[in-house]
DNA sequence: AGAGCTTGCAAAAACGTTTTGGCAACCTAC
DNA sequence: GTAGGTTGCCAAAACGTTTTTGCAAGCTCT
């Protein structure tokens, strides 16, 4: 236990050039690919490096290039609202693939304060670039970077800007495959538990359940637009829903939460699940692999959009006139008993 | 709009330094109290860079004081738990204050992937500090932060290291509040939805339950303890107790995931709150502030908690020699709905 | 075979702070 | 009135990179 821990400087780039036996120049432009050198030199550096475990300091690279070596990540939803709230799963996976991503590359990611909503203004605070996650219009601090020149990636597009560069989470695609699946499972009457259209996911969502029900020569039913996705309001949506002349035998719920409020207006209503009435919602979190039946659940990539939305960024940031390739990452239906026909 | 928008520098400890008619050395000293100078030029020299503006380059800074100018924190609960899934409006708000206050002093703080419990560790990566956020025994990250020799401070007692510095919420006398006002509310039989004791809350909470009612000459009514808070658990854990011969006539659930549980339990029970039973929770996010009935809750104070974690452990990072000021933050008990007695 | 590219590398100048060491000037005490 | 200590400030050397500029050597033409 008690190993003999020797002080183990690290070393510098002078050590790597030196037993490279090539200028510090060289090291720094064999490891950024920028200047002209042999791909021999370029591979025998990279090799002497690893064998040294030589990592620059981020701070002598940021005080050299100019920059900061920070980006920021902006998320509306930890502004104030609670809207969000059952998604927590979503946002731990993403922010950790972030800043792994980040880091990677010498950069440090900051979660900043969300809008504008809380109190204070963010200390002011220079990063090289900003992350936003689902801006939602009208956003202030978003403006606000923007027109300092900040270079900027949004995860679902911003309606605000559609020349911001985005990576985006397939909605369409998505959709299309959980009212297939529904459909498939027995469904005649697939109601939506419609979103309020403030983010690119809700007009996708939305829209695509419309054309999906007009190529399918179904008539599409709508619960009243909601805004937040809490348990409490999908079960008011769903019993808004079920109460009809005509009720609907299956519900799309296009978030966890929304789908959980929905399972226990079902159970109120004394439905079986999927006995009387299919449910399939959007995210797949935690609870709706654990709940009482499982609920079917569209399931996203959080992973693959936050290190996707950093990698984009930091091409950008490296050099601005990178050609924009904005991206949708494909979805993944869970299929639990909450939609499984009985046959 | 379009105001002409020069380019603009922002100032150089030179100019700062030109500007009062000082070298750049007093300059520094002065703005970081460092050296010996006089106290007319040590305000001078403050008044002169606040007039100009100057704000120091992170970077440049940490590059000669051999800083990283990066705090990390660390959170056992985004390992890959949801367990305190609840309890995001908890830690939503903690974040924002941390990340403000760090910033303020010219730090960057870089929420870190979580647990040993998610795939690939992170990768290797250098930071002034550490702040564990409800360290659970254990943690491995932790201990490995530990042995590089990082400072640390902990939100919440470690349980693993009791010499390491803490500010931690006063639990106990916020337990004695919420049972002192079941009491005065009219409770005669007060249970407790017990947690288990891997956190210094749990045991803080349990521990004084029980003098409590030692000190009243009660009879302690315990659930079995609870792993984790989710309302699907906190129900079981209601229903547990409510269907014992001689049931409580009050629930405290120590966290308003449980909290909420056992208000639907009590609703499938026909149970009236407060009538028949009531209860109170703590943490007090926004879920108990909406619920019907609104659910009486201990209010924490998370801003508090994450500013003082960064600015004891920006003094330890300043001067390790500082003697360490553990610190408790009180509570506030926000009574509602659920604990009014009838009178 | 010499003008004009291109290729591969190195020397040196930034980048904007903190920190170390030194030097006057001023006190104090004998 | 002079040795020894303190006070207030500055010059200069880090800190570890990136980037700019320069310079040979090797090609390709005509």
């Amino acid at each position: 236990m008690a190993t003999s821990r020797a002080p183990e400087r690290r070393p510098r780039i002078t050590e790597v050039a030196a037993a490279a036996g090539v200028s510090i120049t060289t090291v720094s432009h064999a490891l950024n690919g920028k200047g002209r050198i042999s791909d021999a030199t370029r591979t025998h550096v990279h090799e002497v490096a690893r064998s040294l475990g030589y990592r620059p300091s981020a701070n002598a690279r940021s005080l050299g290039s100019g920059r900061y070596g920070l980006i920021a990540l902006k998320v509306s939803m930890l502004g104030g609202s609670s809207a969000a709230f059952v998604e927590f799963d979503y946002f731990r996976r993403l922010l950790n693939a972030a800043t792994s991503a980040a880091l990677e590359h010498g950069f440090a990611l900051v979660t900043l304060p969300g809008g504008s909503a809380d109190g204070e203004p963010p200390p002011d605070f220079s990063a090289d670039g900003m992350i936003a996650i689902d801006p939602e219009p009208g956003d202030e601090a978003l403006a606000a970077a923007r027109q300092r020149g900040l270079q900027i990636v949004s995860t679902g597009r911003d309606l605000d800007d559609d020349a911001t560069p985005w990576i985006d989470t397939d909605h369409r695609n998505g959709t299309t495959a959980v009212l297939d699946h529904l459909a498939a499972s027995g469904a005649k009457r697939i109601a939506l538990i419609a979103l309020e259209r403030v983010n690119s996911f809700a007009i996708d969502i939305t829209g695509e359940y419309e054309d999906w029900c007009a190529r399918n020569g179904c008539e599409p039913i709508e619960s009243r637009a909601v805004a937040d996705y809490s348990a409490a309001t999908g079960r008011e949506a769903a019993l808004e829903l079920l109460s009809t002349p005509n009720p609907p035998d299956a519900i799309y719920a296009p978030l966890d939460g929304l789908g959980l409020g929905a399972l226990s207006a079902a159970r109120e209503l004394g439905l079986d699940v999927p006995g009387d009435l299919m449910l399939a919602a959007c995210t797949d979190s935690a609870s709706a692999a654990t709940s009482k039946p499982g609920l079917t659940s569209l399931s996203l990539a959080p992973e693959e959009i936050g290190a996707g939305a950093v990698d984009m960024l930091l091409e950008l940031i490296g050099d601005p006139s990178t050609p924009i390739k904005n991206r949708y990452v494909p979805t993944k239906l869970v299929v639990r008993q909450s939609s499984r026909s009985a046959s």
